[in-house]
RNA sequence: GCGGAAGUGGCGGAACUGGCAGACGCACUAGAUUCAGGGUCUAGCGGUCGCAAGGCCGUGGGGGUUCGACUCCCCCCUUCCGCACCA
């Protein structure tokens, strides 16, 4: 362990002070928008202001800045742009308790943030700052809104909502995760109520067929996105009702199992259910039947649509005909079916389907085989389980004896020949409910008249100004119900008294936009220049955390493209690129305040240094994957930067006086080697790790040297100077002391990127390994130049070849140039 | 169940397009330093047999392709993540 008492290994804690001041002083990051160079957008996902920063929270910025400080250095105009996501429940609650009024912890935490971040010497060009819960920014939110209803994409309709009884507010599909609060933990109930959704299933193909121009986005991050969208194709056909003149649609994926069905099945909540049970004259079953509907429907929604419950359901005493055979189907209603998917109603192949299958065995209800297995057939009595591959069609009428493949299209053509039914596509994404009955959050802009029913805020009034002086405490009903002030307005368009409403808005709609005002941050007669953010975006690279991989980025996805359609932005995804890193693991677990495992980064800068903790948060391991953070590793980060330290001060000196075993040329060629590895690594997914490990390779080499002549002096000041600014996107402050003390003068971040050149890469000589049956048995060095057939003599002349082949006869010799020969023998 | 990612020393992890497995770091061992500690430097560090030279085994398991497999193909096991009664 090292020592408190002990002198630092390099003077961290003056020159990183002064190095931040520097390049504030300097502007490095302030951007010049027309400047000439290409332009680079990197961006890191913008935070929630929480009170502090852990470590794990430092790889996120630490990245970006390493990213953005590269790409400088390689000649881009850099923006790297920095703002927080301020709206949010945690300070409303945390309100409840200090009573320390939402803004002023907020903007307090936004401080103490900045400090931190600067600490770690992250560049941003705070000239760009948006902080979400202030009106210049809330204001083009709101903005956002209306664009939305006025395409008929922000619409209010009573329905089951997802309710947190903790938060005391709605929750949105993506924010119930396994059946809980993602915010909370507490278990999610559902409440009707009449709600303010945005219409995303619009874009529900759309935002499906453009992930093919996301090529670089990590592939899990794409796949869990089509889960949640969750595409099927699918037939919608039509089961007349007996005795009625309407007719009930079920979809299915399955239509290749139609003569299968032997009963249709409705959800509880279906429209025509009590249509149907109205026409039964039997008192004792309509009272069955209706109580099963109210038990169903009060139960909780999570519970009901997990997997393992068991399958309910009611005969309503009802038929329907079978369209293809005119067979008379029994109508049940059963907990299973789900009545916002597809139609809320299903028709059962209990042969082929095994919800339909333990529905059927539980109420006896028939069951007809229609495909029949490759292995061969199964009867129907004997199923332990239904039968859901394909097969080769059975008991289908003029389609048996096709396979169930072919059957398919064969079946849905000839439905919609004969209007039986058509092919649909159904998906799983829901509209967004963006409502919240809390306090800190946007307004949303709307007016409710008496006359004129729901209007929109005029343009021209907003912003809707969130209130200052609300009691806040969370009852189920908005805060802003109990300001008079407030809500008490007029119409916008007949002048009358009228009442605003008094939901606020999801915060991932705050979240949704930002990035497009970071272009111009400052603008207060638009939201964001439509020209400048057509030349800026999309984002080149885009940093953040897996677990918004549906949540922020699926609604940015849609919010971009609803502002495409409308031509204010030019480009259909907002993020070219997007990098998920892994999370920073401690004792097994992910940090949190609660679990007490939290890292914070204060006590280790003031020990070792940001760029230590800089250093270390790279080397840590890939950065998409989630790291153990050791101690251990940190102090070996903060031995390294000693060693780097003392190597470029003696080399500036002349006093690097090493073994000798690395000579003049080989050192030369290491240094270009590793310029090379170095630049591919960070050109490639962000390699840091091996970058940093090449870097020290490069270090322990230049150990290893002996200075004798002047053109030893002049290699070792070019590895020298090359290792430094190899490192300067990674530990900027020692760098750039570095740098100056090399006898450069200004920023090294005006630098460019050191080049290698090709020349200095070639080898002169190289090993060669030889096998014997694939089995390294010795090695050659042999000119870099040399031919094959004068390679193969060598080979062959060599001592221990000669030993391992002894006299028997070689079949083969495969030489794989500048590497290795194999002989078979 | 479906989908995704992964499995390499005591640990974190390297390994280009099939070509020397274990780079780099941590931990550890021995030694050096007028050496309390820390720091620094030198050497060693997958397993196993051997005094050594060297041999054999080794990238979750089992098969296969190949002159050659961590890498490609087939089967299986395990872990993590996402979705999940979606018809």
């Amino acid at each position: 362990m090292t020592s408190p008492t002990s002198e630092p290994l390099y003077p961290f804690s003056e020159i990183e002070p002064k190095w931040q001041a520097y390049w504030e002083s300097q502007k490095i990051f302030q951007v010049d928008l027309g400047d000439v160079r290409p332009k680079y957008y990197c961006l890191v996902m913008f935070p929630y202001p929480s009170a502090a920063l852990h470590v794990g929270h430092g790889r996120n910025y630490i990245l970006g800045d390493a990213v953005a400080r590269y790409k400088l250095m390689r000649g881009f105009n850099v923006l790297s742009p920095m703002g927080f996501d301020a709206f949010g429940l945690p300070a409303e609650n945390a309100a409840l308790k200090t009573n320390i009024h939402p803004k002023v912890s907020t903007l307090a935490n936004i401080e103490r943030m900045k400090h931190q971040l600067s600490q770690w010497g992250i560049g941003y060009d705070w000239s760009r700052e948006v902080v979400s819960c202030l009106a210049d920014y809330y204001k083009w939110t709101q903005w956002i809104f209306l664009k939305l209803y006025e395409k008929g994409l922000a619409y209010k309709k009573q329905g089951t909502v997802n309710w947190c009884s903790s938060c005391q507010t709605v929750l949105a599909n993506e924010q119930v995760v396994d059946g809980r609060c993602e915010r909370c933990d507490t278990a999610v109930t559902t409440r009707e109520l009449d709600q303010w959704y945005f219409k995303i299933t619009a874009y529900g193909e759309r935002l499906l067929e453009d992930m093919k121009l996301l090529e670089h986005w990590p592939e899990r991050v794409k796949t869990m996105q089509e889960n949640w969208i969750g595409k099927s194709t699918g037939v919608e056909i039509e089961f007349p009702v007996e005795g009625e003149n309407y007719k009930l649609a079920c979809y299915t994926t399955r239509v290749d199992t139609i003569f299968g069905v032997t009963y249709l099945v409705l959800a509880p909540e279906h429209p025509k259910v009590a249509e149907l049970c109205a026409e039964i004259h039997d008192s004792a079953t309509r009272a069955a039947i209706e109580a099963f509907v109210r038990k169903v429907r009060a139960e909780d929604r999570i519970e009901r649509t997990a997997e393992g419950t068991a399958k309910e359901g009611v005969f309503t005493g009802r038929y329907a005909t079978h369209p293809m055979n005119g067979e008379k189907i029994p109508i049940w209603i059963a907990n299973y079916v789900l009545p916002e998917y597809g139609t809320g109603c299903v028709m059962a192949v209990p042969t082929h389907d095994e919800r339909d299958f333990l529905f059927a065995k539980k109420y006896r209800l028939p069951m007809r085989m229609v495909i029949d297995s490759p292995k061969g057939h199964l009867e129907e009595s004997r199923m332990k389980e239904a039968f859901e591959e394909e097969g080769v069609m059975i008991n289908s009428g003029a389609f048996s004896g096709l396979s169930s493949r072919e059957a398919w299209t064969k079946i849905a053509e000839f439905m919609e020949r004969n209007k039986i039914g058509k092919r649909t596509v159904n998906f799983r994404l829901r509209d967004w409910l963006i409502s919240r009955q809390r306090y800190w959050g946007a307004p949303i802009p709307i007016v409710y008249c008496k006359t004129c029913g729901a209007v929109p805020v005029p343009e021209k009034e907003l912003p809707v100004v969130l209130p200052e002086n609300v009691q806040f405490k969370p009852t189920g009903i908005s805060p802003l119900k109990d300001n008079p002030e407030f809500e008490n307005t007029k119409c916008p368009q007949c002048g009358l008294p009228a009442k605003r409403e008094v939901d606020t808005m999801d915060t991932f709609v705050d979240s949704s936009w930002y990035y497009l005002r970071y272009i111009s941050p400052r603008d207060n007669v638009r939201a964001f220049d439509t020209l400048a953010v057509n030349q800026w975006l999309p984002v080149d690279q885009y940093i953040g955390g897996v677990e918004h991989a549906i949540l922020h980025l699926l609604y940015s996805r849609f919010i971009n493209k609803v502002l495409f359609d409308q031509k204010y932005v030019g480009f259909p995804e907002p993020f070219a690129r997007l990098f998920t890193q892994g999370m920073i693991i401690k004792d097994g677990a992910k940090m949190s305040k609660s679990k007490g495992n939290v890292v914070s980064p204060d006590a280790l800068i003031k020990k070792f240094g940001a760029d230590t903790v800089r250093l270390y948060t790279l080397f840590i391991g890939p950065p998409e994957k989630d790291a153990e953070w050791s101690e251990r590793g940190v102090e070996g980060a903060y031995r390294f930067l000693g060693r780097l330290w003392r190597f470029v001060t003696q080399a500036h000196d002349w006093k690097i006086t090493g073994a000798g075993t690395v000579n003049t040329r080989e050192l030369k060629r290491m240094t270009h080697e590793i310029i090379k590895k170095v630049t591919e690594d960070l050109e490639g997914d962000f390699h840091f790790n091996t970058a940093v490990s090449s870097i020290m390779e490069l270090v322990n080499a230049c150990y290893q040297f002996e200075i004798k002549t002047d053109e030893d002096k002049k290699i070792i000041l070019e590895a020298a100077q090359s290792v430094v600014l190899l490192s300067a996107p990674f530990v900027p402050h020692i760098a750039e002391e570095l740098w100056s003390r090399l006898g450069r003068t200004g920023s090294i971040f005006r630098e460019s990127w050191p080049q290698y050149s090709k020349e200095a890469v070639r080898k002169e000589e190289i090993e060669i390994v030889i096998q014997i049956l694939g089995k390294v048995r010795s090695r050659l060095t042999v000119p870099a130049a040399i031919s094959e057939s004068e390679l193969r003599a060598r080979v062959l002349d060599d001592a221990k070849v000669k030993e391992c082949t002894d006299g028997k006869p070689i079949k083969k010799l495969i030489v794989v140039p500048g590497k290795l020969v194999n002989i078979v023998v």
